[in-house]
RNA sequence: GUGGGUGUAGCUCAGGUGGUUAGAGCGCCAGGUUGUGGCCCUGGAGGCCGUGGGUUCAAGUCCCAUCACUCACCCCA
């Protein structure tokens, strides 16, 4: 036997019947959701240069510097699998959007994304996420706006047991000026810190905040507060984000330890996280990102957006709550080549059945086709054989209740169209 | 990249301190039942015990390496 042939290492076939349509009703809700809302779809490749990543998720980030995805193209130019979508939808933004007069645009995406890390539970190399980006405008109604839209699609999913978190890193000074502070603080204090946090800060000392180690909690308890360095723009647009939150209902905790490792983010930023997801905690994040599309090379256009992880949203939600509606199942059974022809001219009829209809063709045994159709789960069973067509009958069996009834051949689609309400 | 756990039948797993022909449950196939699924009974197929090397008279079992899966760190959705 030659080599079997497997996926890849943390990418997944997506099959059986429950989690797909798991995975289509939450597709289907963010569509209804996110189109009353005014965004419209964007479909970008998977494939870019890797410039724009380096560019736009930032150089020194542990998703470019380690887990992309880059090869060379037969023309020598670096590309890699995108690793998350805002950079591409950015791009393509600049690329077809910004010569109008109002440089606006509402978008969102759905579709796979690409880190080479090791899996784990609720983490791959092969992920899907969907999307939200909106450009236009800086104003703290809108930040809320975009959190309502994610806080409304969790919800109306039934998802229980999350909860928002919010922060604000401020504008890029006031990052610097706290940057520095931070740095200052931990380095009067390195002999109190656990090592690895030793080595987060010469990278970046932001991480250490986030920080599990548990010697080094009492140091970091004690840091400087990144809301002290707030400019008061800032703060004040940070309180308006919360006031509008408080608003519509949304309940959020305010942070000020939530850092993101994406470089782009400034100003306002959230998480929602579940605390029964295992050590993967954050379903959802984004920020707003107010310079990128400008370090990307266009106009100076403000920006926020969020994406969502659906592998940890799934892994969440229980099928039974998303009242999965599923079609009744109808097995046509031929006995004899007579009625496996006449079966096959009545599927033009069958298909327009809201219901699942199957042939079991070949010349099997009735014995085998009934549990053929039982294995396969069906509801009703339409039999035919020699007998049958002498008399121009059918015999409907109900597979649940174990009875059959013989029925006229004119009858059927009547019948089976009955059934099937 | 680092650390832990696990690899035995299609699936879930048993197989003290090495010992002769490797087991169970479920599933699958056939028959009991000639044209009727599930329940029951009988029989059957199906294993280089992840892979390679080593120790031993003898390895599923011990040692080393390697690969895969999985959980966790790091980081993130």
């Amino acid at each position: 036997m030659s080599q079997k042939i497997r996926a890849i290492k943390g990418m997944e076939d997506l099959f059986a019947t429950k989690p797909v349509q798991v995975w289509q009703s939450i597709e289907a809700q963010a569509r209804s959701l996110f189109e009353r809302a005014g965004f419209q779809e964007i479909r970008t490749p998977i494939v870019e240069e890797t410039a724009l990543f380096e560019r736009g998720v930032g150089e020194t980030t542990e998703i470019v510097e380690k887990e992309m995805y880059t090869f060379k193209d037969r023309n020598d130019k670096s590309l890699s699998l995108r690793p998350e979508g805002t950079a591409s939808v950015v791009r393509a933004f600049i690329e077809h959007f910004t010569d109008h007069q109002i440089q606006e645009g509402r978008f969102y995406y759905m579709g796979p994304m690409f880190r080479y890390e090791n899996p784990q539970k609720g983490r791959y190399r092969q992920f899907h996420q969907i999307g939200v980006e909106c450009f236009g405008q800086d104003h703290p109604g809108l930040d809320a706006e975009i959190i309502f839209l994610l806080d409304q699609l969790l919800r109306s999913l039934h998802l229980n047991q999350f909860e928002l978190k919010i922060n604000s890193l401020g504008s890029s000074e006031c990052r610097q000026n706290y940057l520095s502070a931070l740095k200052e603080y931990f380095t009067e204090h390195r002999s109190q810190l656990a090592e690895e946090d030793l080595q987060r800060l010469e990278r970046n000392p932001l991480r250490i905040l986030d920080s599990k180690e548990p010697q080094s909690q009492e140091v970091i308890g004690q840091a400087p507060d990144l809301s002290d360095y707030l400019s008061s723009e800032n703060q004040s647009h940070f309180l308006a984000v919360q006031n509008f939150l408080k608003n519509l209902g949304v309940p959020f905790q305010v942070d000020s330890r939530m850092v993101r490792g994406l470089d782009y983010y400034e100003k306002t930023v959230f998480e929602f996280i579940s605390t029964d997801l295992g050590a993967q905690s954050a379903i959802a994040g984004g920020g707003r990102y107010n310079r990128l599309v400008k370090s990307l090379g266009g106009p100076v256009v403000p920006a926020i957006g969020f994406a969502l992880g659906m592998e940890r949203l799934v892994s969440l939600l229980s099928a039974d709550r998303l009242n999965l509606k599923s079609l009744t199942k109808i097995f046509f059974a031929a006995l004899d080549e007579e009625s496996e022809k006449y079966f096959s001219a009545l599927l033009p009829q069958t298909r327009q059945l809201s219901a699942v209809t199957q042939v079991d063709w070949g010349s099997s045994s009735l014995k085998s086709k009934m549990k053929r159709a039982a294995r396969w789960g069906a509801e009703w069973v339409v039999l035919s054989g020699e007998s049958e067509q002498q008399k121009g009958v059918l015999i409907l069996r109900d597979m649940k209740a174990s009875t059959q009834e013989e029925i006229a051949r004119e009858q059927l689609l009547d019948v089976l169209k009955r059934i099937s309400e």
